[in-house]
DNA sequence: GCCCTGACGGGAT
DNA sequence: TATCCCGCCAGGG
């Protein structure tokens, strides 16, 4: 389906596609990109997606628990909290509250590959 | 060419 | 229910 052969940009792909307000975790994103088992590569494309030209929403991706485990990538600690809660994402203690109700299922997960 | 690390996840203890 | 450990995939030293 997909015609890109890198890894990081299917994962930048997939991330761009998160709509503002809405989050999604590691594991989702691999899993859409056909490698459930990458959430580590997702997370490490993430870091690598601020070289990346274009905006890619890494702030709107965290991990299954819902936390902000990223934040420490970003230019402040706070940065990922305030960008969330400034699309209508509370966070709460570096965690997503209403983590289930913002979680948003990235296109492709239920083809599965 | 080998070893380690890394924004995770899930199963086992 | 909480904590630990192993597994995945790729890049860097």
């Amino acid at each position: 389906m997909s015609e890109n052969g890198d890894f990081f940009s299917r994962v930048y792909e997939v991330v761009k596609q998160i709509p503002a307000g809405r989050v999604t975790t590691y594991g989702a994103v691999a899993a859409a990109i056909g490698s459930p088992g990458a959430s580590r590569m997702v997370g490490w494309a993430m870091n690598k997606a601020f070289s990346h030209t274009g905006y890619v929403p890494a702030h709107r991706v965290v991990n299954r628990n819902g936390l902000l485990t990223g934040k420490h990538a970003f230019p402040n600690a706070h940065t990922m909290q305030e960008l969330l809660e400034s699309e209508g994402v509370r966070v709460k203690n570096d965690k997503v509250m209403d983590f289930q109700k913002v979680f948003w299922a990235p296109d492709g997960i239920d083809c599965f590959k």
